[in-house]
This record gives structure tokens, C-alpha cells and sequence, in this order.
DNA sequence: TCTGGGGTCCTAGGACCC
DNA sequence: TCTGGGGTCCTAGGACCC
């Protein structure tokens, strides 16, 4: 049997596992973290149908016994850093793809740290020990199976799936478990009648185009075949930063509306200034009383990170929106500021990154200047060696 | 069922340019 | 006076992911 040589890592439950750790009292019981919807749910809870996005009345009627604690977002970060480092002493090559998941190559590593297997048993168990946290591990040739593999595991699981065995592991899985395939994608499969992997495999990649449109008819026939030749890839930047806030279905008055407005855009500005980024297009998300959405965008003749202009540009947005927002009430508003340029050369760390609330912006601002696999080392030279931030205009 | 807070990528039409 | 084909950018909306 030959092994792949890509990790996909994925913590199980991810700020649920955070709870039960920091509380012995929560362990072994159905824990909800979120109030208003469910952010996370412990396995205890999922076992009992509770969903990760389901509304919190709803996941008490399922689970009356479960005990919501609200998030600490500051808790999961801190927990994420620590086992990014883990991953980071495994290979340097690492690609994170959210707070609680990543890819890691490892086909340099065998003379050193052996098989794939071998590392990913270690890894699992190195993230127990250091961090206190489960985590599943899968493994094979490509980046999409090595995912599908983690997610097949779960909960804390590993799963090998052999070069030899690829298409027979993914035929039999059902649509859904493709990369890409939702709610919407899954009901025109489902119409055509394909259901499994397999089913998807057998149809041309015109069919499969006509049916779902060019770049998602494509991407799905490539993955159905296990055609995924995306290499694990460091340093990725992200190219939008938003905030967003939701607001209950009651009376918000200009003024509120534009308090929230305000603090949002604060909010973004502050933090592209702190990884040092400017960007040029600014769009604000809605949502109205009836739940409908809306966004709109402008873009400026140059990049920015001032609030004043980011603020400017986002009044004259949601004014433009003002009737809807009057007929139909709103409960949501978010601000993005997106095409983020590459941002000045040097590193622009805030001087003191061990101040609590600044630690958050430290790290965007590494990961944003180094992608996810320079995070510690960036963060030691920030605290050790701090450099000065270009002057930014507020 | 009654809905958080982040993000990514794709599509389609119109403006504008050559 | 009326007209082709191709490219890029902007905007709005939508699907999807964690």
C-alpha cells in the first residue's frame, strides 16, 4: 500500500472542546456554545441533533439538558495559535484554511519523522498532550481526499486512504461530502439523479457544466475523478476584512444605525492598519426584517485604510438603501473593505503585541504579512524585536 | 427552523476601451 | 451612418465554507 503525503488536521468541535477543557464540569455533557444560534456543539450534544448554525430555541427543544455557555472568542484564538505551533514543529509546510483546520504536507519529512501515518499519529497526539484538545487527522494524496478522509474519521479519528483504494473510498461517499457541494448544488444533483461520488464521476464534464454552470460543473467532475493538483500552499493572504453585527427585528433609528455603522467600520480600519493592509473597495452587507438580503459596493480611486473615508463611503451605501431599511426594518449590518493590496513592504507590528487586546491584531497582522506558517517565529520577532509601524493617517 | 460572524469564489450585465 | 469582437473593471447577487 502507498500512503499520500498530505495531513488535512481538523479539530473535533472546535470551541465546544475549548469549553470542556477550561471546565471539568462540562466534560461528557451536551455543551452549546452561542446564544441566539449555535456556534459549536459538543459530540454529546451533535448525538443528541443538535447542529452547528441552528437556531438556540430550537437546539434546547432537541437537547433540553444541554448547557449553553457563551463564546470566548480570545480563548479559541489563544487555542488555535497553540496548536498551529504544534502543527508548525510537525512540517514547516502548513496551509491554514480557518481557526480550527489545516493542510500539512509532509513527503520531505519521511528519513526524519517516518511515514505519513506515523506523523499524523504523532501529530494527534502532540495536540492532545500540548494543547488538551481533540483533533482528527486524514491522509492521502490530495488535498480534497485528504479532507473528505479527516471528516470521515471524525469524531477524533484517523483515516488513511491508500493510493490503491482512492475511487473505490470516494465513489461510494454521497454528493455532499464534494467540496463545494451545498444545499442548492445538492438538490439539481439529486434531481439528476446522482447521489454518490460515483454517480458524479460517470457523467461527462459538458453534462456536469451544463447542469451546474461552467466553473462548478468543471470543479466537481475534477474532484469526483480525485483530480485535486493544488499543492499545500504557505503564505496565503486573505483580500477582504470585514465586521458585521446582527440586531433584533425591533425599531433601529438612524442615529442607532449609524452608531453600529461606525463601530463596524472602527472596528475593520483598526485592524487593517494593525496588519497593515489598505484596500479600495468598500461594501456593506444587509439584512432586512423579512431576512431578505442586499449588498452594495463602491470602489475608490485608491486604496485606504482611514476611517473617516471608509465611513464616508459606507453612510452614502446604506442612505442609498434607506427606503428598504424603513418598509422592511433591518437585522443585520456588516462592513468589508475588499481588493486589499499587498500593503507596505516592511512589518507592520504594533510595538507592544503583549498587551491583551492588541495580541488579536498582532497576529492578523502576522498572518496577514507571513500566511499562517511564519506565525510563531513573526510573532517571536514582533515581541522580541519590535519594528515600527508606517505612520497610517487616522 | 427563525436565524452569528467571519470569509472565498463565481456569474452576469453594463460601462468603457481598442 | 452604422457597425464586430474581444478584453477589463465595476456592481449586485448568490452559493458555499467554517
Amino acid at each position: 500500500m502507498t500512503e499520500g503525503t498530505v495531513l488535512h488536521a481538523d479539530l473535533d468541535a472546535f470551541y465546544a472542546s475549548v469549553e470542556q477543557r477550561d471546565d471539568p464540569s462540562l466534560r461528557g455533557r451536551p455543551v452549546i456554545v452561542g446564544g441566539g444560534v449555535v456556534l459549536a456543539a459538543s459530540y454529546e450534544a451533535k448525538a443528541r441533533g443538535v447542529r452547528t448554525a441552528m437556531g438556540g430555541r430550537q437546539a434546547l427543544r432537541v437537547c433540553p439538558d444541554a448547557v449553553v455557555v457563551p463564546a470566548r472568542f480570545s480563548a479559541y484564538t489563544e487555542a488555535s495559535r497553540a496548536v498551529f505551533d504544534v502543527f508548525h514543529d510537525t512540517t514547516p509546510l502548513v496551509e491554514g484554511i480557518s481557526i480550527d483546520e489545516a493542510f500539512l504536507e509532509v513527503g520531505g519529512l519521511r528519513r526524519i519523522r517516518g511515514a505519513p501515518s506515523t506523523i499524523a499519529t504523532q501529530l494527534r497526539a502532540d495536540v492532545r498532550d500540548r494543547v488538551g484538545l481533540p483533533i482528527s487527522v486524514g491522509v492521502a494524496r490530495t488535498k480534497y481526499l485528504a479532507k473528505v478522509a479527516s471528516a470521515v474519521s471524525k469524531p477524533e479519528g484517523m483515516l488513511v486512504v491508500p493510493v490503491e483504494q482512492e475511487l473505490q473510498f470516494l465513489h461510494a461517499l454521497p454528493v455532499e461530502r464534494l467540496w463545494g457541494v451545498g444545499k442548492v448544488t445538492s438538490a439539481k444533483l439529486r434531481d439528476a439523479r446522482l447521489t454518490t461520488v460515483g454517480d458524479v464521476a460517470e457523467m461527462f464534464e459538458s453534462e456536469l457544466v451544463h447542469l451546474l454552470g461552467p466553473a462548478a460543473g468543471r470543479h466537481l467532475h475534477a474532484l469526483a475523478h480525485n483530480r485535486d493538483p493544488r499543492p499545500v500552499q504557505t503564505g496565503k493572504r486573505r483580500g477582504s476584512m470585514g465586521a458585521q453585527h446582527a440586531m433584533g427585528r425591533g425599531d433601529h433609528s438612524p442615529a442607532d444605525l449609524d452608531l453600529v455603522l461606525l463601530t463596524l467600520v472602527d472596528r475593520v480600519t483598526r485592524r487593517m492598519r494593525a496588519a497593515g493592509r489598505t484596500g479600495s473597495t468598500v461594501t456593506i452587507r444587509l439584512r432586512f426584517g423579512d431576512f431578505t438580503r442586499s449588498t452594495s459596493s463602491h470602489t475608490l480611486a485608491r486604496p485606504t485604510a482611514h476611517t473617516v473615508t471608509v465611513l464616508d463611503v459606507a453612510r452614502r451605501l446604506l442612505a442609498s438603501r434607506s427606503g428598504v431599511i424603513k418598509d422592511k426594518g433591518i437585522t443585520l449590518v456588516g462592513v468589508s473593505v475588499g481588493s486589499l493590496d499587498d500593503g507596505p513592504a516592511q512589518l507592520a507590528l504594533p510595538l507592544d503585541v503583549t498587551a491583551g487586546s492588541e495580541l488579536d491584531d498582532a497576529i492578523d497582522a502576522v498572518r496577514d504579512k507571513f500566511g499562517s506558517t511564519s506565525l510563531r517565529r513573526a510573532v517571536q520577532i514582533g515581541r522580541g524585536d519590535p519594528v515600527a509601524a508606517p505612520h497610517l493617517p487616522d
